[in-house]
DNA sequence: GTGATTGCAAACTTTTTGCATCCGA
DNA sequence: TCGGATGCAAAAAGTTTGCAATCAC
């Protein structure tokens, strides 16, 4: 809701990029659904209900441009396809890295997140141990969400079929 | 090297599924480039050059047969291809869950293998604050690995070009 | 012998690219 | 005006699938 189009819009001018409604649209649809963790194909459809001529191929070019201006996050879900949230960096309150991580339920495939930032201190070890300098990490839970959890233990008491 | 074959043969038996010649190949290559993370592509060419009539598809269908065994591991590295790695359950020190993490240079794509245990820690707080069952994680760091940024340093120096 | 397995080719999915056209600055 | 941006269609790349032939048991 309060990304800052016109902070988008200055990065754009200053890169010497134009400033397009296609690439305003594809802003627009992630910043709208932050919650989400959206395909090329989802952002795609949303953004076609504004703009029906845009074309796909302008989806990837604009999520990649934006992963190159780092104002979105890319996550693998292991699906068959990427997916992109919109990351900190239009806010007023950014900090640069954001970091949450991502549990995904193996049964329903809904996917949490969850903040944490135990992985700092591990980040320091490892560049002291191995000269590694960690810039970003990716850290994905797999398992049981309690709702999926609880279905289960239901069913286990009833045996149903 | 050490991989129980017999295990594995004994595990296909036990499934009612047949010991072929290809699947014995493909568990082979595995075990023998353990440090290697290796594409679908790249099991084949190795296996092509004990048995060169074996399809691309074998190899895919044995892979996915070993990741429902648990023998191997899948892991993504965002390069366009899934990569594999044979798990600790064949060998005879085996424990489960095996968790390394993965480093992987930016810049030259280089992936190192990071041991740590930190992660159990947190699991344990992720179930405990939000009921999510945690079976797995996977984990990557993305960076600069010390010959890249050595390199760096040293071409900075010199200003070459 | 019989059903699982395989190799091949075709299909499928996601993403990228070439190119003529279009449009923002 | 003019070079960057777009839409379209084709291509690319990785993976899956259908099917007849083959092989393990």
């Amino acid at each position: 809701m309060s990304v800052s189009q016109e902070k988008f819009k200055e990065m754009l001018k200053k890169k010497g990029l134009k400033v397009t409604n296609q690439r305003l649209l594809v802003l627009e649809v992630l910043s709208g659904n932050r919650d989400r963790h959206m395909t090329a194909e989802d952002i795609y459809e949303l953004v076609k209900e504004d703009y029906p001529d845009i074309g796909l191929a302008t989806i990837y070019r604009t999520v990649q441009l934006l992963l190159e201006m780092q104002l979105v996050d890319r996550i693998n879900l292991d699906d068959g396809c990427v997916r992109y949230e919109i990351g900190q960096n239009l806010y007023e309150d950014a900090h640069g890295k954001h970091h949450h991580h991502h549990l995904v339920c193996k049964e329903c495939g809904k996917v949490l997140p969850f903040k944490d930032d135990l992985l700092e201190e591990l980040e320091r070890h490892i560049e002291e141990e191995t000269g590694f300098h960690v810039l970003d990490h990716e850290l994905k839970f797999y398992g049981q969400c309690r709702e999926c959890r609880e279905k289960q233990n239901s069913t286990e008491k009833h045996v149903e079929v």
